[in-house]
DNA sequence: TTGTTTACCGAACATTCGGTCAGTTGACAA
DNA sequence: TTGTCAACTGACCGAATGTTCGGTAAACAA
């Protein structure tokens, strides 16, 4: 009660979140490397100089943007539901899906990482040991024979997941199919498979 | 006969196609905004100095390499076969893939453009010709009944090609699958679903 | 031997880069 | 009114950027 008009933000300008913010988008138009200083502090209505009050540097922006891309995707697979392996392959695609179309700014820029310095590597890294964990739920689920046999895993994980992350292309948050509808669809077509049932099937 | 030991090249150093093959490479590693003149003379074994004897500058040298990917793009759909469209959007699957793997370094870089020249918008618009035929395509296929109805085709589009596109993140050359294999399997995945038989069908 | 051409080097160019720093502004407290 | 402090500006730094240019060594032709 004290607090005066504390519906109005005391705080004019900006902070690091949303200097993080807006600078993951500039990232994502214009590439990380494509993207000066100068053109960040255009996008925040400030002079580059400004930008060193909130955050240390561009770099650091660049691994606070994949440390949020990966945290996700490594806070969801911890927790991991129980059941056979096809059942936890298709739920951790379509929570994938819904950490993409959620974090959407930070994974983009998370899978166009090169590894152009020790911040871009230490992300390639981690994002590797992300893939490993897919790779290995597709074996499971192969050696219980609930995928098709006649494909290999390996090839089975690579297609999958980057059917998955090829959906960073073109999702907009606000316009067309909701993530699970996204998600719906990318698992009707690789499970069951694009084409028309044949008429008849349970 | 007259012409003095045939089979040893007269010229040494390199040609505009050298430097292309080389800086392409290059590109693809460090992306194209991330690589310097200085990174690609290093990768030729020359002075900075040396490439501008060969190739006009930097923006040509991605000028070129994406017009290898675009040309190949649309000479294949300038030479569609006839046929039902379901199977006229396989085969075009299928011929992007070889496209994909013949040329990948040059896709590769196509892929990854964001736009940030005018060089880039050109190739962007370029590639959005391609999409869009590769639209109609789809959409004929479920105008046909060929594709499940409960899906969106222009979901359809994105999700299929996606996945193609995403095959120049791990394809390489000499090893593994071969091009066909690839497509093969994408094409198993994407029409008949990763799910093993149910025992009883066809 | 001389002249020409090919393929390159080294130095320099203007510009842009990420980053620093001394100072200024304006909202608020006392 | 004065002081405090978060938030910012503007001038600047050294390094790196893409590109240019005068010169040159080697290969070949005459």
């Amino acid at each position: 009660m004290a607090a005066p008009t504390p519906t109005r933000p005391r705080r004019r300008g900006h902070d690091p979140e949303s200097v993080l913010s807006i600078a993951v988008d500039v990232f994502n138009e214009r590439g990380y490397d494509g993207t000066s200083m100068e053109d960040l502090a255009r996008a925040l209505g400030v002079t580059k100089s400004a930008i060193y009050y909130h955050v240390p540097g561009k770099e650091q922006l660049l691994a606070r943007a994949l440390d949020r891309a990966l945290d996700g995707l490594f806070a969801m697979v911890a927790d991991e539901p129980a059941g056979p392996a096809i059942e936890r392959l298709e739920w951790v695609v379509r929570q994938s899906v819904r950490i993409l179309a959620d974090r959407l700014p930070y994974v983009t820029l998370l899978l166009r990482v090169r590894g152009n310095s020790v911040t871009e590597q230490a992300a390639l890294e981690r994002r590797r040991e992300f893939d490993r964990f897919i790779s290995r739920l597709v074996m499971e689920a192969a050696a219980d024979g609930s995928i098709r046999p006649d494909v290999d895993p390996a090839l089975v994980t690579r297609l999958l997941f980057g059917t998955v992350n090829s959906i960073a292309e073109w999702y907009r948050p606000t316009r067309g199919a909701s993530p699970d509808d996204v998600a719906d669809a990318l698992l009707k077509m690789a499970f069951n498979g694009l084409r028309a049932e044949p008429a008849a099937r349970g």
